[in-house]
DNA sequence: ACTTTCTTGTGAAGCTTTTCACAAGCGTCT
DNA sequence: AGACGCTTGTGAAAAGCTTCACAAGAAAGT
């Protein structure tokens, strides 16, 4: 599986520093960085700055991806307000929202814009994926919406499980789901 | 893996119907239900009351979990203000935060408590779990300081790796991880 | 009671992922 | 240059997970 590594202060980093912070082996490290060709320096590890270029290219962060936000709701707002959004590569081009008292209120210099206008906004402004932060029983057929009008991702924060078709990938955040999992844990850890 | 399971409409309902509700297939629900013992009736399927009652007690859920929301911002009012949040069976008893202008303030009925109350209010209230909803730069201490006054799990919205004791589970939830997972299967599809 | 129709539970087979182990490469020190 | 200390990359072994396949059980109809 691939994990998520962070950055660190030295000029090179070993898989085995790699490993530590990622929560995971330092052979498991070798392999997945591996499968992306063999960029490492024995007796050295792994220099940073190629580290980071490397993984920018292999995650598809070289570029910038056009995301449109359906919902203006708490979490969309959220997500919104975060900081690192615009910096790690991912530019709103636009909110959406079905409730007609926030259509029109701006958000910083964004105006959100009905619900109605999904499909050809998805087509005007290129959007590749939509963050979906709206109520669950709206889900599947707003999802079913941006996919048609042709967005290749979808970021579900809606607790359901949605349909797509399968080469749409989606990832799901589901904090109900989220803290059963803790309390799975919690408990089987108390019952052997 | 576990999956989650939907409720339906019926009275009974078959490993297939459930795999195709959380796209999985039926062998794997059965396999996955199989280890918590054989509740399932031949030639019917799983009774729904008896399924739900099962998973509540095998995901812990016959009780109710005493939270602390740690960090008063965005994503703290998002989830504080997340409607199923208490129907599940998670209380959240005391909301904390660093932020002077914050201490103080009222959300519903609870009052923002300062942050070096945390401890005291851990082991008074006897919360088992905390919410992470705080800057990156400060999760590892606030993590820290959560698991030595006794928390039992951490559901973490920093976008770090908190290093905790491995007996503490740690679910983590990243925006923007997700969001690059998200990415590296669209440029993966797109260069094969 | 017997047959038919479903569906579970589970061993076995097949597949994937993780871990182990070690040759080969790189830099440093003497 | 040679020896030494590290660390990668990668086959091979081990472990884990998923799918297959089917006996056994449960209801319903004849």
């Amino acid at each position: 599986m691939l994990e998520l590594i962070q950055d660190d202060g030295g000029v090179t980093v070993s898989s085995e520093q790699l490993a530590r912070r990622g929560h995971t082996t330092a052979a498991q490290v070798r392999k997945d960085l591996s499968h992306f060709g063999s960029f490492g320096k024995r007796g050295l590890g792994y220099g940073v700055d190629e580290l980071k270029d490397r993984l920018r290219i292999i995650l598809g962060l070289d570029r910038v991806w056009r995301v449109i936000l359906i919902g203006a709701g708490r979490i969309g707002s959220a997500l919104f307000e975060y900081p690192d959004f615009k910096k790690r590569g991912y530019d709103c081009v636009a909110v959406v929202d079905s409730d007609p008292a926030k259509i029109g209120q701006k958000w910083g210099e964004r105006v959100i814009r009905p619900a109605e206008e999904l499909e050809s906004l998805i087509k005007e402004l290129h959007a590749t994926l939509v963050i979906l932060a709206v109520p669950a029983s709206a889900a599947q057929l707003v999802a079913e919406r941006s996919v048609n009008a042709g967005v290749r991702g979808i970021l579900n924060f809606a607790p359901v499980q949605i349909q797509v078709p399968e080469d749409i990938p989606v990832e799901n955040v589901n904090l109900v789901m989220e803290l059963e999992a803790l309390s799975f844990q919690i408990t089987r850890a108390l019952t052997p």
